[in-house]
DNA sequence: TCGTTGTTTATAATTATTCTAAAGAAGATT
DNA sequence: AATCTTCTTTAGAATAATTATAAACAACGA
């Protein structure tokens, strides 16, 4: 159970003011027992649904992109025609259901430490991901 | 080096004629020695550039789908604006370069088999893969 | 309260992708 | 080869996710 208090001190450390509908956002982003993966266009339903109150389609894409900036939302790499966000900022993997077009998260010890063994000379590893797709 | 009559069989088992349009697709797609990871925006300009000669953009679409659907090509699990394919069909894993937007192959040796410990009742694995994303 | 700066929103713009339908080419049949 | 049928190409329109715009509005500090 998360605070309005806290959702204020992320929204300021995303050098965002704390409006109504950006608590209205927070609410629904992060309120929540377990990780939460989602669309834009499923928290902008959600906000509808949860808050009863509706925020405008831009103001959802403005703080998720700021509070993805900040770190406190994850974007997942998924060929979809939408993009993914992940409320679990951690390194973890996912499996994607295609049929469902669900994201579900896979625990570390589920896939194990990952070692790459190759490197690209002036880069360095960002993140590494895995993704495992299913099929009925 | 690979030959016309193989480009006008991998076209027929897509159930697609070999018209001078696919063929020239097909001699940028599969002509060549290593792997390559393209966009439809990359490969329209491709086939202007190598035979001179212009194909529209919706025969591209349609004829990389169909190879796609055919598994003579691999869609690239990425966020970017645009999708990314691959005519490396094997299960292999990618280096993704951030700022340059270019995916690199990894070998399977260069990360280890990936054993996924857990299971969702009803659903199978259909695919498992990695992506490492490079920064400078 | 006032002034400044940041915010919300409807709406337009952008862009990748898909759709449409008319003109053209491939393959089969004679 | 001429003809018929089916598939293909293409320009342009349609779609849909995302981003940009700019006018009305709200937060905040003085
Ligand atoms: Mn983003
Ligand atoms: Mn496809
Ligand atoms: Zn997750
Ligand atoms: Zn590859």
């Amino acid at each position: 159970m998360t605070s309005k208090q806290e959702f204020i001190e992320k929204l300021r450390n995303s050098s965002l003011r704390p409006t109504k509908q950006r608590i209205n956002i927070c609410e629904v982003l992060f309120n929540r027992d377990k990780t939460f993966h989602f669309t834009i266009n499923d928290l902008f339903n959600l906000i509808k649904d949860k808050t009863g109150e509706k925020v405008s389609l831009a103001t959802v894409y403005n703080t998720v992109h700021a509070f993805h900036r900040k770190g406190y939302l994850k974007e997942i790499p998924i060929n979809s025609n939408q993009t993914y966000f992940d409320t679990n900022v951690t390194d973890h993997h996912h499996f994607f259901d295609v049929k469902e077009e669900k994201l579900i998260d896979l625990k570390n010890e589920d896939v194990g430490p990952i070692e790459i063994q190759k490197s690209i000379p002036g880069k360095k590893i960002k993140s590494v991901e895995v993704l495992v797709k299913l099929e009925d």
